[in-house]
DNA sequence: ATACAAAGTTAGATTAGACTAACAAATTTA
DNA sequence: TAAATTTGTTAGTCTAATCTAACTTTGTAT
């Protein structure tokens, strides 16, 4: 069994490598807010239960056995937030921070519980691919609201950021997951959007917020 | 903030205490398995903290203050093992060591959810009462089915012990809370008893099994 | 009342997971 | 390519929570 600090490791490596490929020391220190030599020992560690290729100086990656664990744990994180969504009541804002707690829970069958509940859904709340028992993840291939052109029309589809700040942003400006948007223009000088969508007929949003849309073209 | 095992310490003190009135060292290292030096050392560090009145040699007590954090330990694990039972599905004998784990997550408005969803709930699963938000508990007066006599109907209406290997032996005889039994018979010998419920005229309890059934007279 | 057993404490070791300081390797820049 | 910067490792320290061994105090029983 993996101890609550390995889990959070193997989580952020994952997600990490899902991002970007490769991971570093560097950044995986940075993502888990703890100091390199810490990370390297740890490395060295999950590298001695065979979680993790680990040679000195070279890229992290996760062996099988490590992607395999760390999908485990993204699917019950994931479970968890839709849990609290659909069943509990909790805006997506708030789920975050629980299920970072409630995913380390030691109990298949609780998880299973809720997957049935939820009647085995895909996505999270957030958008999200929830990974399957086997620890795949179907992936659906969104775009950036940012990478899009005026005269677009687009439905938001899944939010890359699921900080409560961004989150609460989007709940300000009635921003939520399925609704469609129509890119009125766009800024050339800082890359602001005009849009439209809903009552809302001509909202402003900055670029750092329409790097974490993703979207799909209608 | 308490640590996990902070909390762990503090529960059992507090149910150890609630049954006996006074706990000592070597009670509470049973309970929970754990040396008497390490519970010694862990009473210090809890008294500098004001939730233990610690003395060399002296009975263990907690504080107003370890009540009240313990009580509230004992209300997350209770809610839980409610929404388990009643919005989950899981059976009585599965929702102990799901709660053990469930108990230490820091977050209020999930365990108001929880009572909110369950309709602020006073008793769990196994009769025992949930502590309200300031610490309070409402002790219902039970007697053990053990010190009934012959010919007295009684309902079942708490057990003592929640291990699920108790609780599958009561599922498998059928006794639930609530049901009404009526006591044929006390073998003077063993003091076993011979009682009537539901479809069953006639079962066997063993004092080992009388001693954790709590019933209230009818 | 003394001796024995049970309960409790002290001292010191161990492990996991974090840190800082110092050094080494790799990469970027001038 | 040499210097500077960034990245990574090694060595050693610290804290929380556990343990064992040895000793002390308290309570019990002859």
């Amino acid at each position: 069994m993996n101890s609550l600090a390995e889990e959070n490791y193997l989580k952020a490596l994952f997600t990490l490598s899902n991002d970007k490929g490769e991971v570093n020391v560097n950044e995986l220190s940075k993502r888990l807010e703890i100091k390199m030599p810490t990370v390297t020992s740890m490395m060295k560690k999950l590298s001695a239960k065979n979680l993790v290729h680990y040679e000195s100086y070279k890229p992290l990656r996760l062996t099988e056995k490590g992607k395999m664990e760390a999908a485990a744990i993204l699917r019950k994180h994931r479970l968890t937030e839709m849990f609290l969504v659909e069943k509990m009541g909790f805006g997506w804002e708030e789920v975050h921070v629980i299920a970072e707690q409630v995913e380390h829970i030691q109990s298949p069958e609780f998880f299973e519980k809720m997957d049935e509940l939820l009647g085995f859904p895909k996505l999270d709340p957030h958008g999200s691919p929830i990974p399957d028992k086997s620890g795949n993840i179907v992936w659906k291939e969104f775009s950036k609201l940012s990478e899009c052109k005026a005269g677009d029309i687009i439905k938001l589809s899944a939010v890359s950021n699921t900080s409560s700040e961004f989150l609460k942003f989007l709940n300000s400006r009635e921003l939520s997951l399925g609704i469609k948007v129509k890119i009125k223009s766009v800024e050339p000088f800082d890359k602001s959007m005009v849009v439209s969508y809903g009552k809302r007929t001509s909202e402003t949003l900055s670029l750092t917020v329409c790097e974490k849309l993703l979207v799909e073209k209608v």
